[in-house]
DNA sequence: CTGATTAGTGAGCAG
DNA sequence: CTGCTCACTAATCAG
């Protein structure tokens, strides 16, 4: 059962900054979308030490991270909603061609019927047929 | 597509000891599979201090944890995979009321004619039907 | 490198 | 408390 009232979506809003000093200037927003070009620029811009780099850089992955795992878990949930989507199509499907079936097989038992008559109806007035027209079983 | 040599299942190989001190007699296999009661024995059975206990509680949920884990990604591929395999049956079952359906139509067919040469012989030896068995058009 | 996917982790709900 | 599921992280694979 899902969770109650938990408004889908990031925990980001609930999170601690992902670095405790986010260099300020640069929201995790940002960081993600800007170009590595751009970020370079940018690092290199504000004077900032090999280690701070680093960390950026690393923040900059992670965040990314979380964009790709939530774009995967979406994918999924919308993977499964195509299965049962196209299993309840088969279904309905199925059944429209179980009802013609149906119908199908009252138009034979009604054909037969008629035949059957016909065949009395022969018998009875001594009528020869050919052979080939003879009265099926 | 699947990751190419990895052997399924589980990283703890490859992963640093849960706690770094495991207290030793008791490892991760055990402390996951006893029960609380015989867990708080042990505990109290060996002098431990009070933060001991809490940090092997929260292993103990911790091994847990991964274990629930390891659960609800078997059981989702397990949902997928029946999902895929019930949309294929009732493909199957689609293709052989179809086919029946054709064979059905066929018989008809095959009737009709039977029943227009009927109708044919009927006009030329002019034998008059009673209405209810007039052939139909 | 970017993007996708996996196992593990903690939060939080349900029972 | 137990078990499950979510979002997130890091590792790792594929391109």
């Amino acid at each position: 059962m899902p969770h109650d009232l938990k408004e889908l979506g990031v925990r980001k809003a609930i999170m601690a900054p992902l670095s405790p000093t986010p260099c300020a200037e640069i929201s995790d927003d940002e960081l993600v979308s800007i170009s590595v070009r751009d970020l370079n620029r940018q690092l290199k811009m504000r004077g900032l030490t090999r280690d701070q780099i680093v960390r950026m850089k690393q923040r900059r992955r992670t965040l990314k991270n979380r964009g790709y795992a939530a774009s995967c878990r979406i994918k999924r949930i919308e993977q499964k909603d195509e299965l049962e989507t196209e299993k309840s199509q088969e279904w309905h499907d199925m059944e429209a061609m179980q009802e013609e079936n149906t119908r199908i097989r009252d138009e034979i038992e009604a054909l037969r019927s008629k035949y059957d008559a016909l065949k009395r109806f022969a018998i009875m007035k001594s009528i020869p047929l050919p052979a080939e027209l003879e009265i099926l079983p």
